[in-house]
DNA sequence: AACCCGTGGTG
DNA sequence: TCACCAAGGGT
């Protein structure tokens, strides 16, 4: 397969097929981008698009999240999930201010060095709103370049060297037109070459793939762990974060009591939040989001 | 390396 | 219906 085919046939398909993303619009900014990827961090796009509005009317540059307190970057959060990454994103923002001057770094080692930014996003900042020519491998990506590249039915359970090797192979030398190719292999993933059921009737790849050409095997054992939920300490953890998100400061311990019967789990979920980051013991008794607390009044 | 971390839509 | 899972990162 012709590597220069590849990416061609997949950037004539994204042209005409991609989805009108807000932050995929020109005058995007690099904080606007980086919030995108990490609210996209392992949550779906619908659910994202509002909530990334909201975020950067609220705070539209790295300084004014940096500015503000934990707790309205949990509350203005909402229910995206994994409110963890709320919390790394300002602490993100204090880095960029501190060690950047306030800009979102252009060089891919000193993304990688901000709170919450890992492999992916510090690949997809630097191509998508810098436009340098990196391999972007998310999910996506790694199960579109095995399946048509490789012929295998599956990628690993998470990204590998190898993964960047295989996915740089397929990208145009021109660093405009790799990044371009990168968010066009990612759709295709996202719109064609799903992982339940992918739509190989409608892929412009169908010709040369390697998978549709070997039969489309299906992956021997299960691709990863199932996850669980029900009954576990991020339900716990979750059903006590809700109660300190609608409350304003403080909240005595007794109605978060109410929120699981179990003493040790909860106990275990909220000492889990306070080591994360999350939420704070205050006065002895009571729990509130950190930092959270009446409006320290404006002296005249 | 394996496991932990939320939430809500869906086939 | 309910198991599955969605632009990962940290430890």
């Amino acid at each position: 397969m012709s590597e220069h085919t590849f990416a061609t046939l997949v950037r004539q398909w994204y042209a005409e097929h991609a989805r009108d993303l807000p932050w995929r619009k020109p005058d995007v900014g690099p904080w606007a981008i980086l919030v995108s990827e990490v609210m996209l961090q392992q949550t779906p796009v619908a659910r994202v698009v509002p909530a990334w509005a909201a975020w950067l009317v609220r705070w539209p540059e790295p300084a004014d999240l940096a500015a503000d307190t934990p707790a309205e970057a949990i509350r203005m959060w909402g229910r995206l999930g994994y409110p963890r990454r709320a919390v790394r994103l300002r602490d993100c923002a204090v880095a960029i201010v501190e060690r950047h001057g306030g800009r979102v770094p252009d060089r891919l080692e000193q993304l990688l060095a901000l709170p919450g930014v890992g492999t992916y996003t510090a690949r997809a900042v630097a191509a998508f709103a810098y436009g340098q020519r990196h391999p972007v491998v998310d999910t996506n990506v790694r199960r579109v370049v095995c399946r048509a590249v490789a012929g295998e039915p599956d990628a690993g359970p998470a990204t590998r060297p190898a993964d960047l090797v295989a996915t740089e192979a397929l990208l145009p030398v021109e660093p405009a037109a790799a990044a371009l190719t990168s968010a066009a292999i990612m759709e295709l993933g996202a719109l064609v070459c799903t992982a339940r059921s992918p739509r190989c009737g409608t892929c412009p790849v169908e010709s040369i793939c390697a998978w549709r050409a070997s039969g489309q095997a299906v992956p021997a054992g299960p691709t990863r762990r199932p996850q669980r939920y029900a009954g576990t300490d991020r339900q716990v953890r979750g059903l006590l974060l809700g109660v300190l998100r609608e409350a304003t400061g403080p909240v005595p311990h007794q109605r978060l009591d109410q929120v699981w019967a179990d003493d040790v789990q909860r106990s275990r979920a909220l000492s889990g939040l306070i080591q994360d980051g999350l939420v704070e013991p205050v006065g002895g008794s009571s729990f509130r989001l950190v930092g959270d607390g009446p409006p320290v009044p404006v002296l005249p």
